[in-house]
DNA sequence: GTTAGCATGTAAGGAGTTACATGATTTT
DNA sequence: AAAATCATGTAACTCCTTACATGCTAAC
């Protein structure tokens, strides 16, 4: 009888918020895209920005995503057209096509749970000025949802060890529990801001 | 010729801080069975709490490390030695060898790149109580270089992309770069305690 | 006596890094 | 000329998750 199986691994492994991670490389991609096209090289660059700042990313992951969004009929790759202004060569120039807008729309507005994790979420967030609204709202909200069940398990766990803990596992609780919730009030902060219409503040450009 | 090979990915990938991360997987388990010998369901219960609260860590990744770290000698699989207390069965206790916890000081105090990145620096932490006071004081500081490092960089790529960057874009590198710095300060605010000996309290080791 | 939880594993496959391989262009 | 940087890829390997397989025990 394997009937009973699933309910352990629901209960127990705490994989609900699993995710194809490659998908968000790919949104990435798709993203820096849609504004110009670019070649491979230079996407590395832009991507490690907007990717989150300590992450390295190769060209080992890089490419074959690219020949894998190109067999989807997502991108196209393009001789370098800039062949005459510099004196460039071998570069491969990557353009979005119709498809590949339409797929960039879906999967930002699509609010599962690749939106709640810390990369998805980054690379979402990076893009918000290419959605609508609603759309940001419930992805942060989704967010918010995923933070404030994370400091629930964290409670729980330094409630359950509390005996158990030194000072410096303690202090490590303690730090992490309050950037959770530094960013759970940051995002509240935005969810208002989106819903009152009010749009971002333009900080007081130094 | 291949001489020049090297630079590029030195300067270019910035891969530098790369590392092995089972390695860090390995040192919770045996920072974990330093206290008490344990059975791989409840390692990982425990694991799950050290190695942060996001992440899942599944039998697939735990039993072959498990496996893995017997090969090596450092840890033993007995029996469960717990077996006329409760009715329990089918239950393998691992318990640290000598080696075992010859290798756990050693990783411990090696203070390599392995001990910068997030995961590596929180299990560390995690284990601060088990180490002296200068290696603490060594992984701080090559915790808070690390992070000065990554902040230079944000700087840098938001000084870049001024003009080019919508408001979502930089309210995302503001709270970035705000999480980053405040970690900075608890950094200091840590090896500032540690330095002036003044500590957070030993329990009386046994 | 069935459901939920405890407990230990293996096999397949995905994602991504490292290292390798290659070559053009720019700077020193 | 040499060195650094720009540029594109492939192959091997590692880590890890997912899904599967198995069976015991406690609680309802």
């Amino acid at each position: 009888m394997t009937k009973g199986l699933a309910c352990q691994y629901r209960a127990d492994v705490s994989s609900r918020y699993m995710t194809r991670r490659g998908a968000t490389l790919e949104l990435a991609v798709l993203g820096l895209l849609m504004d110009t096209p670019m070649h491979g090289y230079e996407l590395r660059k832009e991507l490690i920005g907007v990717l989150g700042w300590g992450r390295v990313l190769s060209y080992g992951t890089l490419y074959p995503c690219l020949k894998a969004l190109v067999r989807a009929g997502l991108i196209v790759a393009d001789d370098d057209p800039d062949l005459e202004v510099r004196g460039r060569r071998n570069r491969v120039v990557y353009r979005l096509t119709a498809d590949g807008k339409e797929h960039f729309a879906a999967a930002m507005a699509d609010s599962g749970p690749a939106t709640w994790d810390d990369e998805g979420f980054g690379v979402r967030f990076a893009f918000f000025a290419r959605t609508d609204a609603s759309t940001r709202v419930r992805i942060l909200e989704g967010r918010r949802n995923r933070l404030e069940e994370r400091l629930a398990n964290v409670k729980e766990a330094t409630r359950r060890s509390r005996e158990r803990a030194d000072s410096y596992t303690r202090e490590l609780h303690r730090h992490g529990l309050e950037s959770v919730e530094r960013e759970v009030r940051w995002l509240t902060e935005l969810i208002d801001r989106e819903r009152s219409g009010r749009d971002t503040p333009e900080p007081p450009t130094d």
